[in-house]
DNA sequence: ACGGACTGAGAAAACGCTTTCTCATAATTC
DNA sequence: GAATTATGAGAAAGCGTTTTCTCAGTCCGT
């Protein structure tokens, strides 16, 4: 006890004490309040620098009803794809003096609701990436996570923004690739059967098909992980596609990787593609053909998005779209001849 | 205001109010406190589900002294090394209950002291990446953000925790691994010239050159990016080494590519070796030789450290050291005869 | 049946700050 | 010089919890 009471942070109390005045005073001070004398300001700042003190934040949040800090919960931390939003949302955040708070949901969707809701309250608003949650969940939850923006999903209820990428035209963009260098035999190395973006991706595919009766397109479960890719490979080539979208980079690039070990050359044997664009996809041998998106630049508007909300309550509700771009490498080629 | 009223969060005060009980008691159920009647306290709970009462962190946090929450802050966090560190504190934290905020200096090591202030104050403990930091900043700061745990550095005055990997050893054997290969020209292309794990490796480098004297050992300048491998090829060429240790895997990534684009072949007309072993590095053209850091196991031993910490005012300031360990893969081979 | 030891719940203080309310004192006006 | 208005700072009321303090009401032994 007595112990801790020589150690206790120095608060308002010991400033006020130290200037001679009342704790308010000093909180008018350090809040910039003209309405105090100068000579009596001063003699508050030099007690401050004096006892170095530092208003504690939880006490401040308290009386403002801000922490000045959002929160972003994601599937994944080891997805390059999250990392990157986490990075842009990260950095965009500090420059108007936010912190973001992080709940990695480790893919399990029963956690996603619960760590969403901790984060919320711990924060001034919620970047949600909870591409397993089922829509009737998300639903449900939407109202009790407002100011809330969404990555990749959509609410009818709420207005809550919501940042998508076009992942069915990406695809459709990489399918094309793929016929107009001959493949008539494709095959999509699908992503986690409940995943949102995977059915964006079917639904581009859907279209694709659509347009292209003649083009076999074959139906392989994947995954989301390199592993996933890897693991793929037997199934790939026992498919006899001549070409496979992988459901994205990680999963292409474990594909590349399980495909070499067999032996199969890409992309003589078989052509490749991935999505998104991590950083490291321009790097694979053979470098890969991919849909790349402006991931970093996604977690800056999932900013700027939340900044609007929590300054006007009034929400301008854009749900912006980011339109993926081809990006042709060497991981795709001419159909075997 | 009316409108406000309507739209607040319950509280407390409702819950007690519906279950005709003080507030004292509902805080009593709501903390498994059993000096309360089962009776009454069914009738809070009853009332807590019904208005799905949840406390606000903030105020209990103001109560209780402590956030539930620690802080981490990295200079970059597009740097796989420090995601990963993130993500194994994060996961280990979270098995805890324990979230985490991060804090991203962007490489500016100015702000570093300021971040880490600020993200100390708001957190309960942190953990400082800090490589930038002059030692005697560290030493003047380090009082002031206990309870906290370094990373790959470490203090005099207090007895924070560090967790270091032997960077020294590890580009010791990198190197040696080069020289049984035949190679007697190398090049070390180092990295920021005021990182502190870059000190380390010019210390193991020296103990090896003191060892081989007959090796040639040149220093070049890089950095710590891919771009900086990238840009330093022509450097390279021109050193007429015939291996390279560089900073780490990004920038040995970065080297590689740049090699190829020059057309040098590598490990033919030159070896390269990374250093982290990063999640891309086995899958390089060719897989990068380099040293193994079990990082996110790191960032799981940080937590550990960081909740002793926390939990005992009493410091165990175990500096553990953890050992890399050599990966030799693809990008390394037989000096050129 | 009466005093002492328990039980259990409300009242109130504490956590560290911001902000409204209030009221001196000083500055203005007629 | 008295009345009015600014000006500025202290007192106090929050913000939403937890926890100590207090004190009714019970239960027990004698």
């Amino acid at each position: 006890m007595g112990r801790r009471s020589t150690t206790r942070r120095i608060g308002i109390a010991d400033v006020a004490l130290l200037a001679g005045v009342s704790h308010a005073t000093v909180s008018r001070v350090m809040n910039g309040n003209f309405t105090v004398d100068a000579t009596i300001a001063e003699r508050v700042r030099a007690a401050a620098v004096e006892l170095n003190y530092q208003p504690n934040p939880v006490g401040r949040s308290l009386a403002l009803g801000k922490t000045d800090t959002i929160g972003i919960v994601v599937p994944d931390l080891s997805n390059p794809t999250f990392q990157a939003i986490l990075r842009g949302l990260s950095m965009a955040a500090a420059q108007d003096g936010y912190r973001v708070l992080i709940a990695d949901s480790s893919e399990v969707s029963s956690e996603e609701a619960i760590l969403a809701g901790e984060a919320r309250r711990r924060c001034d608003g919620l970047v949600l990436c909870a591409p397993r949650m089922s829509d009737a969940e998300l639903e449900e939850l939407a109202p009790s996570l407002h100011p809330m923006v969404l990555i990749n999903r959509s609410t009818e209820s709420t207005q809550a923004p919501s940042l998508m990428v076009d992942y069915g035209q990406g695809i459709q963009e990489l399918a094309e690739h793929l016929v107009s260098l001959g493949h008539t035999r494709l095959a999509f190395l699908a992503g986690p059967a409940r995943s949102a973006s995977n059915g964006m991706r079917l639904n581009g595919l859907e279209k694709f098909s659509a347009a292209h009766p003649d083009i076999e397109l074959q139906m392989l479960e994947g995954g989301s992980s390199f592993e996933a890719g890897h693991e793929a490979a037997d199934k790939v080539i026992a498919s006899g596609a001549t070409a496979v979208l992988a459901f994205n980079d990680l999963v292409a690039m474990g594909l590349l990787s399980g495909l070499h070990e067999k032996g199969v050359r890409v992309p003589e044997d078989i052509s490749v593609t991935g999505f998104d664009d991590i950083p490291f996809a321009r790097y694979t041998t053979p470098p890969l053909t991919t849909a790349a998106v402006p991931i970093t630049e996604l977690g800056q508007q999932a900013w700027h998005s939340m900044r609007a909300l929590i300054q006007q309550a009034e929400t301008p509700a854009t749900p912006s779209t980011f339109q993926p771009q081809l990006e042709v490498r060497g991981s795709t080629g001419p159909v075997k001849g």
